[in-house]
DNA sequence: CCGCATCCGGGGCGATACTG
DNA sequence: CAGTATCGCCCCGGATGCGG
């Protein structure tokens, strides 16, 4: 990208990160880790593949992310942020906190979506209310694949894949999982736009008080 | 700026400030106020006169900033954040943040410089260590314009133009300045490349004891 | 199939000139 | 002062090709 030519940080940083495409890249190494390029070219749907592949040697020459080589068995390269990649992670935060008013009107009628991509909303609007009790796996299905809602400790974190013994299972769409996050719907409002559980329902209140 | 289609919080804050420019329009009013067409023209070197004004139009309609007809004897119109714009200022207090590592090297050779961009590193680096003390005011002149340190109750503020009755007066160029600040550069380093002071350096102290 | 490189059309951007 | 108009270029999007 060509430089704004000013000496001042915020310039500075938009000089290396304020590119099309290149925060939604730092997105997805940072809510999936390492990646493979194909994989990453799967989760930004539009994005064309020369623009991919120029955008990965632009962030590694900025020190943002490096590639390396797997180990076998998956013998390619994988690419993965640096530590001052990962420092992009507050700036990705702010910048998905201010966006998350843009969700409450739903999905365009042509958006893509992906399951962790509600990740920054979840640290967003839940919390472990109860940090004494066990560890809770909620599974959310509101895409093509599940996302976990890992509650233990005092903390909540989301990590793709499914749970394997969650205590409770959240199928809806995106948009109504959201509002019943985000506070707009209760279990009851939910469960009205296609809300379906599986488990202990009441187990939600651990994150929500609020929705049960 | 063509969306990205997708179903995410930052995806969709991008699609609204992810333009070139657009953040540092921001910027700019947030960190002097409402301003008129030239004098954001004047403090975004580089910038094509027809590209601000269709950010500015594009701001507006996102409902970021809003244009209003300032009263005599002004008589002109001024660009200002609303509300929803202003909530944008952590997204660039973090890519603040990030950016500040990439000025200990300087600027480089046609960066331009105005000094109110320091108020992002200031916040950053400088706190007001004794609370209980009378207000403070130290000026600093790094660019063309002066601006102000305020350090009162325990907080630092930085505001453009010079100092009613400053306490202290630093005169060095950005790099310096900024080296002071970050701890690179101790009151003595910071005067044998070029730093100027006028006044009682000590009160340096309050805001930066490890400069002293 | 994966990981790009190449090519091409269209639009965003940069620089300057011009106008009310 | 506050923009609009114009033009050239480069970035971007989409498709295709190609070696490993």
């Amino acid at each position: 990208m060509r430089s704004y030519g000013q000496y001042c940080a915020i310039a500075k940083s938009l000089d290396l990160v304020g590119d099309r495409w290149t925060l939604l890249i730092v997105r997805e190494l940072l809510l999936s880790g390492p990646r493979r390029y194909t994989d990453l070219r799967n989760a930004l749907p539009g994005v064309a593949t020369n623009l991919l592949a120029a955008r990965l040697r632009e962030l590694e020459d900025a020190g943002i992310l490096r590639s390396e080589s797997a180990p076998p068995p998956v013998a390619t390269t994988l690419y993965a942020l640096t530590e001052r990649g990962a420092a992009l992670e507050p700036v990705l935060r702010e910048l998905g906190r201010w966006g998350v008013p843009m969700m409450a009107a739903g999905p365009a009628a042509d958006d893509h979506f992906r399951s962790h991509w509600l990740s920054f909303p979840v640290s967003e609007f839940l919390s472990d209310r109860d940090p004494d009790s066990p560890p809770l796996a909620i599974e959310l299905r509101a895409g093509e694949d599940p996302v976990t809602v890992e509650v233990r400790d005092g903390a909540v974190h989301l990590e793709p894949g499914p749970a394997a013994d969650p205590g409770l299972v959240l199928e809806a769409s995106p948009h109504v999982i959201l509002g019943l996050f985000a506070g707009a719907l209760d279990l009851a409002g939910a469960r009205a736009r296609g809300l379906r559980t599986r488990g202990d329902a009441a187990l939600l209140g651990r994150v929500r008080p609020e929705a049960v």
